[in-house]
DNA sequence: GCGTAGGCATAAATTCAAATTATCCTTTTT
DNA sequence: AAAAAGGATAATTTGAATTTATGCCTACGC
């Protein structure tokens, strides 16, 4: 036998092999590996076919190892195994360090509240790196960025976080002081629609009311929350304040806005499982 | 870091980094693998981005390992030199039995002649299992078979051996004796053209002649070496005898029939990658 | 005993990653 | 110089693998 070359035994079964087997159900394998019970079971239907065996027994309501599957685990676990460990280990990537780069709000309103359970999914070492407005489209070394736009991203992955909708909030303690309407006004400069856009859209009255500008979202909602005025807040980002009754909303109408985060994956640096599992975390209403 | 998972680094990638620094080239590496360069190129490119690092070092007309390369190398060796005894001990599968089912003639004249090169492309132990003409199709164990027919094959794998051609052919020492048409007629009962169709095609005059019948190409063959008369032969299948001299075209015409004989391959049971090698070696005009 | 839920298999349809094709570029050889 | 060898790259095509949508079976609850 020649020692060149390595059958063609499409290992993305073998690797479908492992996790059932370690976790003895389809179902739990395709979590595993974000994919679905249907993919599992044919993979592991080919395998069994290509290789002449049966692996597992098919039991009601779970599977066990064939004499021929138990004896094969424990070799292709080793394999995997090393696979695994040498690549980390000189090349620090399986599940290593993952940065993501996101402006100071959405890292602390978006991010923060969701980085037990990312990190927790995504089994990596998360680090947070606040993007620098000022400095643009800085290159960063991040393989996960969230940026405000309309979603022409140039990256193959993209999704918007969530749908971006405008309210007016106050402090629970100004609700007393008469029509909201006569509070001082909050606002962000950015991007997002200003009072201007909500009054033309609401027909609230312009009555000059007296203004506090504020350079982020989160210096705003500082401001809103000690109850200096009434900010036009973005919906999903202050939904914890609003749960938490720190603000509450005062009026029904929403102002949408067809601009809003999105976050980019850079590809070549992110599977697509990992990609699945980052944006199932983090986007709204996928989790 | 939790035990469940192995990250998911497409392991097809980093099977094409091994072939590549073990051959030293993409392009051997993509002979072995029966890729094209092009695809090795891309395989290593996609892993030296996911991984962060080169692998490789392009030099002019060769490559060599980087010090990254080349310490990565022997890990995942050790994985795949793992995976493939561990898995060849258990179910004898990767380079192993490869069982052919053929006619009696077609392996004589097509499988034979092909059999050393079969060998040495596929890595494989050849097994040429005669089909027995009177039980028709029963299920054999053969991944591989080789029937007659016009192509409607149920199976996914299923390419043409060669274009059938006939044409009558003699003895050598035949050709002395008058106008071959006058010699007795050699044919073959089965499914090709006979001399009827021959006779009716080329005006040849259908002057009554003695036949002899027989019931297996290489029986008709065998007789017409023997110069008991002429042959209607394939001549693909007697290409070999022509040019040993053994037999000579008597005619320049040449009788074409939609029916040949097809290379048919169990999908479940050979991998894109053998079926290539397989039908790159016996397939006519591909090898 | 039935009904329901959990878990795998299967068919059909879709998706998208990966392969091929076709050039281009660079370097070595004659 | 021209040709050959080997690799990179863009564009296109292909087809394998995934998902979706069911179906089926069995254990378990009431």
């Amino acid at each position: 036998m020649d020692k060149t070359g390595f059958d063609h035994l499409p290992l993305e079964w073998v690797r479908a092999f492992e996790a059932a087997a370690r976790l003895g159900s389809f179902t739990a394998a395709a979590q595993e590996t974000s994919l679905t019970q249907s993919a599992i079971s044919q993979r592991i239907g080919h395998l069994e076919a290509r290789l002449g065996t049966q692996l597992f027994v098919r039991q009601a309501r779970r599977i066990t190892l064939t004499a021929d599957g138990e004896a094969w685990l424990p070799h292709v676990q080793a394999a995997l195994v090393g696979l695994r460990d040498s690549t980390e280990a000189l090349f620090g990537v399986s599940r290593n360090r993952l940065t993501i780069s996101a402006s100071g709000s959405i890292n602390e309103l978006w991010l923060v509240p969701r980085l037990e359970q990312l990190a927790e999914v995504s089994g990596a070492q998360i680090t947070l790196s606040t993007m620098v407005v000022a400095s643009g489209d800085t290159k960063d070394d991040a393989a996960v960025r969230i940026r405000y736009g309309s979603g022409d991203w140039p990256v193959a992955y993209a999704v918007p976080l969530y749908e971006e909708r405008l309210s007016p909030v106050v402090a629970p303690a100004l609700l007393g002081r008469g029509a909201w309407q006569t509070l001082p006004r909050l606002s962000v400069s950015g991007p997002r629609p200003s009072w201007r856009r909500w009054c033309a859209q609401t027909d609230t009255s312009t009555t000059p009311v007296s203004h506090l500008r504020f350079d982020s979202f989160c210096a705003g909602l500082a401001a809103a929350r000690a109850g200096q005025g009434v900010l036009l807040a973005s919906l999903p980002l202050v939904q914890a304040e609003l749960d938490a009754g720190r603000l509450v909303r005062v009026a029904d109408e929403v102002l949408r806005h067809h601009e809003t985060y999105w976050l980019l994956g850079a590809k070549e640096r992110l599977s697509r499982r990992q990609w699945r599992q980052l944006s199932g975390c983090l986007v709204d209403g996928t989790a």
